[in-house]
DNA sequence: GCACGCTCCGAGTGCTGTGA
DNA sequence: TCACAGCACTCGGAGCGTGC
């Protein structure tokens, strides 16, 4: 038995990433006609069309949509072994750019910290923020970004999470407020209250209620 | 509003060159 | 010799402008 062309599923990943053959072939740096053969041999080895036309567009087969996530898995173990280089990180010879996505009003405080450390001990290394638009670990998945500082939650297995600080919350109120009457303020009691919730995803509830 | 034609874009394919 | 990639081309769908 012979073992399958594993560099196909490199191709994969990015196909249904794209979920476009143009787009794929763009990203990994062949033509179209190059990708769109390398689809065909994907076709004849899943036994499945895995990108079909809806219009002008390409849309995933539930098979595909089926192969994705288990694809993105192991494409990324897969460089996580290739990459996984004997020799240890020499931080003041390291030259490469890294790709930071931020989230407004959050990682702000932490850019001149992290620019002065970067510049003391890796003075090769440059960092671009990007603004990042959307919730969710698409573009680290993608590799379109190399770190994300924010509220980060439900980003999978394949994502590393490190808690950079705890928050909390503070309210500030006047003495002729009815919580400052009647002792300790409890959550039941603030619960109580009547509250305006500000939401920039269009959520009607809160974490009060 | 509708039909028609033009243009653009993306997928697929035949042919050919290249490297192992 | 074979596999792969690029060039050139065709085909099909969408968008847009125009005339009725």
């Amino acid at each position: 038995m012979t073992d399958p062309d594993f560099n196909l599923l490199v191709a994969l990943d990015i196909l249904l990433a794209e979920e476009s053959v143009a787009g794929a072939a763009r990203r990994a740096g062949l033509s179209a006609s190059a990708m769109s053969r390398t689809l065909t041999r994907l076709r004849e080895v899943t036994g499945d069309p895995l990108l079909v036309r809806a219009g002008r567009k390409m849309v995933l087969t539930p098979h595909a949509q089926d192969l994705k996530a288990r694809t993105q898995n192991v494409v990324s173990e897969m460089r996580s072994v290739l990459n996984n280089s004997a020799a240890p990180l020499h931080l003041p010879t390291l030259e490469q750019t890294f790709y930071s996505a931020y989230q407004r009003g959050i990682c702000r405080n932490f850019w001149p910290a992290l620019i002065c450390a970067c510049a003391a001990q890796a003075p090769g290394v440059k960092l671009n923020f990007v603004a990042k638009s959307e919730k969710g670990p698409q573009f680290l998945r993608d590799g379109n970004v190399d770190l994300e500082i924010g509220v980060l939650k439900n980003m999978g297995p394949e994502i590393r999470l490190q808690a950079l600080f705890r928050d909390r919350f503070v309210g500030v109120l006047a003495p002729t407020h009815p919580l400052a009457q009647g002792g300790q303020i409890t959550p039941e009691r603030y619960a109580a209250c009547e509250h305006v919730i500000v939401s920039r995803h269009g959520m009607v509830r809160g974490p009060v209620g």
